[in-house]
DNA sequence: GACGAATTAGACAAGGATGTCTAAAAAATT
DNA sequence: AATTTTTTAGACATCCTTGTCTAATTCGTC
């Protein structure tokens, strides 16, 4: 009897096997043109027990949906977790940061397949992705519009409000992103550094204080 | 003997009317799930007369990847020659063409209908969406860039690199989209509008003269 | 080594979809 | 009005997929 009930390990790991097979099926496949077989053959497993272990088409993708979900989240904290609070030089630290929202999350595995996910399946099941709705974005954005607002406070940002500038920032990161994006095509290290790079600058171009910083020079200059 | 040779007026209406249902089935359902009986019902024609049109599943497909993206392209040149090329109230005439921009384009029927295609088949069939790629964000972008490029040279904006700023352009105003866009929602006029304010207030924050306006202040003052 | 649970391969029925075919009806042209 | 073309409804063969079932086999534990 060992110290876990769970049946074995390779149980567990035949399971996980399964779901990233699925999970790469449905990706490039769509719900529909998924084919159990290929699932199987794909997580070196007999179709059976595709079967033993969610036993329907629909449980396996909600199953799916739910594991990403879950891995998409966890890899989107550990980015934001490197936000730059103390910042010395700004500017390159939130492209570092870019940077790495770029590569851990926004074209990482799971990043695009919940996104596909969701583009191909969200109109039509709606259900599965409530919970990415209220966890996902919302979490993220509020987590990341919180740290915007401390170092608005601060004074290293101008920024009204908040949760419309990590929106906007999440979507500047994106620009140079998308297209390639769409094609599965993955831009290099170097593409990706330049492309968080433009997109800071304009963020900061916006938000940062280089408006105050004008005035007070003008102010400086009066006084002098 | 009528001077065009093509069979019917009658004809065409159907066939257009194929391609309607099509698209909407194909967008809804994906390639696969799509069933051209289903296409035929909500064409109100013989499943027959589909296949006399278009002889296959997958040419019936390419040809809607073509009428789509021919009509989505017209409507995005046909919203862009609304840009305000010679503004009087920059913000406020940008923001009108920013909410042109969301109903007629990005919102409207083709628009959904393409970017859901090529969301869900663009990595399947490259092929397919070549000339889209070639002559739709590239086209649009470019045009765009060039009204920007306009508008920075005769004073009204402070822009380095007029296709960068035409992209993020088009990234900010679709940010408070993207998630109703997703599940099919359609945010109504009043949202739009402010969504479309909110991208415009940022892109000038980024993009306007202030900072040389500041500068013009600062000059005056010292030379003063 | 023996036992029980999980896995496997393959067969299988049922259902659905594609694409073809035919004969009848409808529409348009001359 | 006659003729030609298009459309229609339905049947049809074929293929593919899902999900179940069975018997053999492997794996891990006692």
């Amino acid at each position: 009897m060992s110290p876990d009930r769970f049946p074995l390990r390779g149980h567990t790991a035949k399971r996980q096997s399964i779901l990233d097979a699925a999970a790469a099926v449905f990706c490039r496949e769509g719900f529909a043109g998924a084919n159990i077989d290929l699932v199987a053959a794909e997580a070196g497993v007999a179709r059976q027990t595709v079967y033993n272990h969610h036993g329907d088409k629909e449980k396996l993708f909600a199953a799916v949906v739910n594991d990403i979900t879950e891995r998409c989240n966890a890899r989107a904290f550990s980015v934001l977790s490197t936000f730059p609070d103390n910042p010395k030089d700004l500017e390159a630290e939130l492209t570092v940061f870019a940077m790495r929202l770029n590569k851990g999350f926004i074209m990482g595995r799971e990043g695009r397949f919940l996104a596909k996910l969701i583009h191909a399946e969200g109109e039509r099941h709606p259900e599965l992705f409530e919970a990415w709705r209220r966890d996902g974005p919302g979490r993220v954005w509020s987590a990341l519009a919180a740290r915007f607002a401390r170092l608005a406070f601060a004074g290293h940002l101008d920024i009204d409000d908040p949760d419309l500038a990590a929106r906007q920032f999440m979507a500047l990161v994106n620009v140079d992103l998308h297209i390639p994006w769409l094609f599965g095509e993955t831009p290099n290290d170097e593409e990706l550094s330049a492309s968080a790079a433009r997109a800071v600058r304009t963020f900061l171009r916006a938000y940062g204080r280089k408006r105050e910083d004008a005035n007070a020079t003008l102010e400086e200059a009066q006084s002098a």
